[in-house]
DNA sequence: TCATTTATTGCGAACGACTTGCAGTAACGC
DNA sequence: GCGTTACTGCAAGTCGTTCGCAATAAATGA
């Protein structure tokens, strides 16, 4: 189901902003923040304004569209995806790679029995650095 | 070894916005972040300015006295810790516990091994309902 | 105790990310 | 095409945070 089809099947309007967000978003490797989407769409685009993207980026996230999270020092977002996974963020390239594992279900399991807390959401969060900035420090 | 001793032993000097921006941090139960620290610590002295807070927190940053997070939408501010400790938070009352366990452990060397992947910090952000708050919903 | 030095502060202006109100534009249904 | 109105671009505004600079006060030594 390509974005015109989600946009239409919701009652959406499919316009160039929402089009460009969505291809940005889908294409890049990793998160990115409202900043550097709006400056690769302007880049396909110039006419195209920061406020179209913050409020499509609004729409996306409330059609469970995209994901947020507040990683480094501004949100970014990336298309969104279903597991529960880890973030691992290089603090020399910045860029984000996901790692899914077993251990978080397993730190759920714990968590409501041992500390008696009910989870809705788990967010992991590791900073370091990645293979390729590890082998070339 | 209180805040006075460890600033002058690292010859930082001794100020009231250094004390009272620690007092806050220290007792409080949950993390804060820079505004909430800045109001509390206005609340005590009112001659104290909201740039001298953001300095100290970079100060207090750096002598590793501190440790930010950025889970929220806010960057949020604690005591430093070790990083084997989860966040708990609970989205009625909003406190933050800790919890300590081995997991986190194991998370760092799976992560190290499969994802070659050498972190740095862990930052583990659970959110739900507190014991309390579950058996009252 | 007081003078000297200079790290630290308060203040105000500036910054950058994000939001909002509004008038114009363009997507969709007919 | 034509009308309706959801969206957009623009500009102004908000809010957390930073910065430059002159004033202040913490430490040191006399």
């Amino acid at each position: 189901m390509s974005i015109d089809e989600v946009l239409r099947a919701r009652d959406f309007r499919v316009t160039r902003a929402r089009q460009l967000v969505w291809e940005v978003l889908s294409s890049s490797e990793s998160h990115l923040s409202a900043t550097d989407i709006h400056e690769r769409v302007h880049a396909i685009d110039d006419s195209i304004n920061a406020s179209s993207v913050y409020r499509t980026l609004a729409l996306f996230s409330e059609l469970d569209l995209v994901r947020e999270s507040h990683l480094g020092e501004l949100s970014t977002w990336e298309p969104a995806h279903e597991d529960e996974v880890i973030h691992l963020v290089c603090e020399r390239c910045q860029s984000t790679t996901h790692f899914n594992t077993s251990t978080v279900d397993r730190l759920r399991a714990q968590v409501e029995e041992v500390a008696e807390f009910s989870p809705t959401s788990i967010d992991v969060q590791i900073t370091g650095l990645c293979s390729r900035c590890c082998s070339t420090t």
